[in-house]
DNA sequence: CCTAGAACTGCAATCGATTGCGGCGTTTCA
DNA sequence: TGAAACGCCGCAATCGATTGCAGTTCTAGG
């Protein structure tokens, strides 16, 4: 399909040997070939109309100019920005990106990371937060470029580039503590993404900081279900204290938090203050607007491209790991303790 | 990097020729090969661990097992749905999508379209509802297989996999009929998007049918802003009469008219009703609950990925035009006219 | 005028797999 | 018993580009 004229064609057209073809047409090498003799190739290529076979190309170069992105999966909003923001840089360069979904599987994450390899990939974006049986270290092993975004290296000595989460929700926490909050829950993540540990590690330290009365109840995954879930038990129990301010793991969770505090007829902030982490797309247009954790989903997506195009060109790598700042974005979710 | 065992380190492990461990590897060929050999072959590669060269066998069999689909922005929460829908068909016939983002530029698109030709892909998905200079016909010309979704084919002979959005807007209609609207509005995307004309033209010969007072305004783009912008205008006017209900040209434009009526402090569904289109995810989650037309998206990704595959294999298109069913979603964006 | 060196460009190997062709040994059937 | 048929596998060309090497021409310096 397409592509029929190739660099043989034009070096016939120019009355030129393939190689001094090859030659002009690539910019590391044009000035080894003749004025005159590399006008001639231009105008016989653009005649053409030839663009050159990129999987030829590759062959011979050992190259694909693809990179891949693991992630779990892209309808979770906070992959699209990260995914733009990845592209961004990759495009400037040539490069392209396979994105591929895991939908939090282990077994598929190791498939698809095989299937990457096979394909050549130049190198791998893990924005996958498991750090179980994480395919990271493997890859490592196999001298296989890549970098981690939204979660820490797990022990792989991979560039990361992260969210300050833990200034994140200390800021969430201070917040809180001003208009008067004492009883405060965090929903956390599964314990297998490292952000999950992070934020909760910052939520038990600012809540000591700050003098709160702070309680951590984990989720089973980074869910709307999984929020609502959580927050259902508590409100149900009989034994803890219904706090009065719920730092989410995420936004996802913040909203399962909404659906279980419509579901007890309790308002939200009148009843209970709620923070976001994230600030998805639309957070703002939530009921009631969303008061949440501002993470540069793009910024991330870039610098982690960016980082891995150091590794690709060999030079020395200007950071091991990255951290971005965040910004609490205050809005109508969080009010005066009752 | 990596896959460094090749086909003939295979060969040499087993003591056969390279030739006999392709055809002992491949399901095609396996049964020219003797069962021992193979079982020497297989567990030759195994203990390898070889896995072949994708972009050496792309250049002799011409194919890359990759298509490429093309969408304008990634963070139209519109089209993650789309794409999984696409990775799921693709995935078990062991292709990958490359999702490269127009940004509604057709000099990008045109740019993108080349670099995924040059890429070989073995396809091409249009999203782009873009029907102005499209570079569909284009492709056409250069015997390049590909489909639309979300979009008409705008007279170029590919296959296409849109919802039935015209019984979207006219179910729309009934249903504020029903609630005794008489006076609606209908908020048009840009001219360009085949979907935009198509739910235009079905929401006057809706109003005609139902003996409603219909009025349409264009919009500049498929955005919150957009919708803010031309709600504020309609709203500002002292010719035109306030519409009781507003039907969107698609979530986005909804959510701009829930911010210009927050602007104008009226309230929605008091004051005036909306709907939107599309059901984007957390559309439920807004406020007020967003009343919409949900379409299929991931069964529009998986069902031209599936129409792709047939052109790429050669077999007789079982369709050339899939409309799939949409569902009114009533939620509380909609309520008794005033 | 001679020669060293530079500037170009052709030659051919190479990347790693696939595949048409043909050879060889064995089976089958007349 | 002979020949056709078949199963299996090796040989080598091929996909389309890149690139080290070497040859040719030209320039400049002595």
């Amino acid at each position: 399909m397409s592509s029929r004229v190739t660099i043989a064609d034009v070096a016939r057209v120019a009355g030129v040997h393939a190689g001094t073809v090859s030659r002009a047409l690539n910019q590391k090498t044009e000035n080894q070939v003749n004025h005159e003799t590399l006008a001639r190739v231009r105008q016989a290529a653009k005649q053409l109309g030839y663009a050159p076979n990129s999987i030829a190309r590759g062959l011979r170069t050992n190259s694909s100019m693809t990179i891949g992105v693991i992630i779990p999966d892209l309808t979770n909003p906070i992959f699209p920005p990260i995914v733009r923001g990845i592209d961004s840089r990759l495009a400037v360069r040539g490069y392209s990106a396979v994105v591929v979904n895991t939908d939090g599987s282990d077994d598929a994450e190791r498939l698809l990371f095989e299937s990457l390899v096979q394909r050549q990939v130049d190198g791998l974006i893990f924005a996958t937060g498991h750090s179980g049986h994480s395919i990271a270290g493997e890859a490592f092993d196999r001298d296989i470029k890549a970098v981690m975004v939204n979660r820490d290296s797990g022990g792989v000595p991979y560039p990361a580039v992260v969210g300050d989460d833990a200034e994140g929700i200390k800021a969430s926490l201070r917040h809180l503590a001003a208009l008067g909050h004492r009883r405060v829950m965090h929903l956390e993540g599964p314990p297998s993404f490292s952000t999950s540990r992070i934020r909760a590690e910052a939520f038990v330290s600012g809540c000591a900081e700050l003098g709160l009365d702070g309680h951590v109840v984990p989720c089973a995954a980074y869910s709307v279900e999984a929020g609502q879930s959580a927050m259902d038990d508590v409100l149900d129990s009989k034994v803890t204290a219904r706090p009065t301010a719920v730092v989410a793991g995420n936004d996802l969770l913040a909203l399962g938090v909404y659906h279980s505090l419509r579901l007890h007829a309790l308002t939200c902030p009148g009843d209970v203050s709620v923070v976001g982490f994230n600030d998805m797309p639309f957070a703002g247009d939530f009921q009631p607007a969303m008061t949440t954790v501002r993470t540069p989903h793009f910024e991330m997506g870039a610098e982690s491209a960016r980082l891995l195009l150091e590794q690709i060109d060999g030079s020395q790598l200007s950071a091991l790991k990255i951290t971005l700042p965040v910004e609490l974005v205050i809005r109508e979710s969080t009010g005066p303790a009752r």
